[in-house]
DNA sequence: ATGCAGATCGTCT
DNA sequence: GACGATCTGCATC
């Protein structure tokens, strides 16, 4: 398994967005290492995407969008939940991948008692779910993906494209026609996604 | 199986 | 002061 450099999160974001598929996030805690094979992924495309947190402008929570690719863009939402994104592109290009579902690897009894669960189909089929699962949180932020605590691994194989299914993004409807463009990518079959897709794009 | 309300608070206007 | 790139439990069909 090999660690994804720099120069992968330098690409362009929807590019990203798809070739995470397959790959393994994994965080390493003083209480263990925890995994999961990424099978959901959203691009968020910045100025060109009413659904970005950069569509209008950098503030205090979307700044990590603006850097490098390669680091880790965490927020808080709806007073309980992180979500987890990979910043892609080069610096100054404001877009990222929502990383939304995991197939749980390692360290799968910590991260169910993280998640107070034991169905492994739940544990981290939903963004705020696999931070809870992999204890991604606010220190996070801003975090070198290239680094070894919080990293992604590439595929002992590649995955083909037509194994990679495209659809509608998840709770975005504020985000008028942006709302409807197939930004979702997803592991095809996957039973490990946060909400099966009604039609595959692509 | 599907739907809806509630939880809960940092960020932006 | 309003509202989320969400999740869960409980209600209803």
């Amino acid at each position: 398994m090999t660690k994804l450099d720099r120069e992968f999160y330098l690409q362009d974001t929807i590019t990203v967005a798809k070739s995470l598929l397959g790959c393994t996030l994994v965080h390493e805690t003083e209480s263990g290492k925890t995994s999961g094979v990424i099978v959901e992924t959203e691009a968020y495309l910045g100025t060109r995407d009413a659904a970005a947190h950069s569509y209008k402008r950098k503030t205090e929570r979307n700044g990590a969008m603006y850097g490098p690719g390669g680091f880790a863009y965490v927020y808080f939402i709806y007073g309980m939940y992180y979500c987890m994104n990979v910043v892609a592109g080069a610096e100054g290009t404001p877009e990222a991948v929502l990383i939304r579902a995991l197939e749980p690897a390692e360290g799968i009894e910590l991260m169910q008692s993280r998640r107070k669960t034991g169905k492994i189909l739940n544990l981290c089929s939903g963004p705020g779910k696999l931070c809870a699962a992999l204890s991604i949180d606010k220190s996070c932020y801003g975090a070198d993906l290239t680094g070894d605590r919080l990293y992604i691994e590439r595929p002992a194989q590649e995955i083909p494209q037509s194994d990679i299914a495209a659809a509608a993004r998840i709770g975005i409807d504020y985000a008028g026609e942006a709302a409807a463009y197939p930004w979702r990518f997803l592991l095809r079959g996957s039973p490990y996604v946060s909400v099966k897709p009604k039609e595959d794009a692509l």
